[in-house]
DNA sequence: TCTGGGGTCCTAGGACCC
DNA sequence: TCTGGGGTCCTAGGACCC
């Protein structure tokens, strides 16, 4: 905990469901749905609209669908277009300070004492938080964000959680306990459903009950690491730097069918498919790992995992794939597979062909190889169909648009952009050869839809 | 039509070593 | 020869986060 509030968390509010409000002028006001629209699909992010009916993120889109009224829009994610609008985020966020950590796509920490010449009063702060927050709304096209700032990463977070959307708050240091005490213990980060029931067991409900119970009762009850930290919390202890760049642990892959699957030979190929992603991410990242983990989930939701740790490390699809081949026939596939996955860890910056290497890329590294290519791309992932909800689209005549839903051979397709008025729908043949999917629309740009449909 | 995907950190037991 | 203690690595699982 430090003297002044110079710990800043920013929160983007809704990120997902703001970024495709913003392109999409026709959802602007309405209920919008972002995560899996397939019949094992959840809720990533839903917007303030949506949650009015009780959406929520976590919740299968199942769920969502019965709460939310026809007319609410599901689609599916545009992660290019977050990723560009997120990067603009970041890059104001270090004008403030070198010192600005990631923690996802949508949030971050900032070392705003690691900043040059901020004046880190109360006032001080507040106005710096004003003046991020309208830069923000301008750079991304009035995406807004929750501000919170304290004397910790404890109480920035607490404090930009207070007031969403939109919100900014400071917690003056000093006040750390009162905001903190009356707070339910589920507010703090690393409380999860099985800590909290714990908790509530004893009879802590909030943080304030927290701060009564000794030390040793907390190990006790979650154990040494998560009880002294939450003993440390419950008293606003909290002196967790900021941190620019944090090395990768593991990189993985997986997948939930659409069904259960059985047949080895699909499943094998999914296995092939999912070490040569992995194997494609190690080397683009310049890692290699020791440790091969296979994920598998049954028909009845148990998860396990099967792991083999290697002498050397490797980034070699094949080596990853016949680990995995391996491990799976030992596990077995009784009664179906819901979900596969493949993992590398144990990670270091150096693979062992870079003993010899002469600095120069290998030429192979992103190309696929006749021998090391998975037969084929497995069938549910090619039988994928080629239109989803939320796409950007472009028709040679009709110009920029988004899909909104297909079916029965055809695509619903919605002609808007982000600096256009709501635009017109069109239900076009879905092998129409004029229609193309597209580059997420700039949103800073005016881009004229070229011709309006007759209704 | 219950329950995604990509991560991190922690715990615990057994092997193995000194 | 009736019994150690600590450290590290590996494996598996679980809680949690966004």
């Amino acid at each position: 905990m430090r003297r002044e509030a110079s710990i800043l968390h920013l929160d983007l509010d809704a990120f997902f469901a703001a970024v495709e409000q913003r392109d999409k002028p026709s959802l602007r006001g309405r209920p919008v749905v972002v995560g899996g629209t397939g019949g094992r699909g959840v809720v990533a992010t839903a917007s303030y609209e949506a949650r009015a009916y009780g959406a929520r993120s976590a919740m299968s889109t199942a769920e969502a669908r019965r709460r939310c009224p026809s007319g609410t829009a599901f689609l599916g994610g545009r992660f290019a277009a977050y990723r560009r609008t997120s990067d603009v985020v970041m890059e104001l966020l270090r004008e403030l300070s070198p010192l600005v950590e990631p923690v996802s796509i949508d949030e971050a920490y900032v070392d705003l004492a690691a900043g040059e010449g901020h004046d880190l009063s109360v006032d001080g702060v507040t106005a710096l938080a004003r003046g991020l927050k309208q830069r923000i709304a301008a750079a991304t096209g009035g995406v807004t964000g929750s501000v919170g700032i304290g004397s910790s990463k404890l109480m920035a977070k607490i404090a930009s959680d207070l007031d969403k959307p939109d919100g900014l708050v400071v917690v003056p240091p000093g006040r750390e306990l009162e905001v903190l005490h009356p707070l339910p213990v589920t507010r703090l980060g690393g409380v999860g459903p099985a800590t909290a029931e714990r908790l509530h067991q004893v009879g802590v409900k909030t943080v304030g009950d927290l701060a009564s119970k000794s030390l040793p009762d907390l190990v006790a009850l979650a154990g040494r690491a998560h009880g002294t930290g939450l003993h440390a919390l419950a008293r606003a202890e909290d002196d967790r730097p900021v941190v620019a760049e944090r090395e990768a642990k593991s990189i993985s892959q997986e997948e939930t069918f659409a069904r259960d699957l059985t047949d080895r030979g699909v499943l094998g190929r999914y296995v092939d498919s999912m070490a040569a992603r992995v194997g494609r991410r190690l080397r683009a990242a310049a890692y290699s790992g020791r440790t091969v983990t296979l994920k598998l989930r049954r028909y009845d939701f148990t998860t396990l995992t099967r792991s083999q740790t290697l002498p050397q490390p490797t980034d070699d699809p094949r080596v990853i794939a016949s680990i995995a081949h391996r491990l799976l026939a030992e596990a077995g596939t009784q009664g179906g597979l819901r979900l596969l996955g493949v993992g590398v860890s144990g990670l270091s910056l150096y693979a062992q062909g870079d003993l010899f290497a002469d600095g120069e890329p290998d030429p192979d590294d992103d190309v696929v190889t006749a021998d090391d290519r998975p037969e084929e791309v497995p069938e549910p992932l090619t039988a994928e169909a080629r239109w989803w909800p939320g796409q950007d689209v472009r028709h040679d005549d009709l110009g920029a648009g988004w899909v909104w839903g297909r079916g029965l051979g055809r695509v619903t397709v919605r002609f808007e952009g982000p600096l256009t008025p709501p635009g017109p729908v069109r239900t076009l043949a879905s092998d129409d050869p004029a229609l193309h999917p597209a580059e997420p629309p700039d949103w800073r740009v005016s881009e004229p839809v070229r011709a309006t449909p007759a209704p």
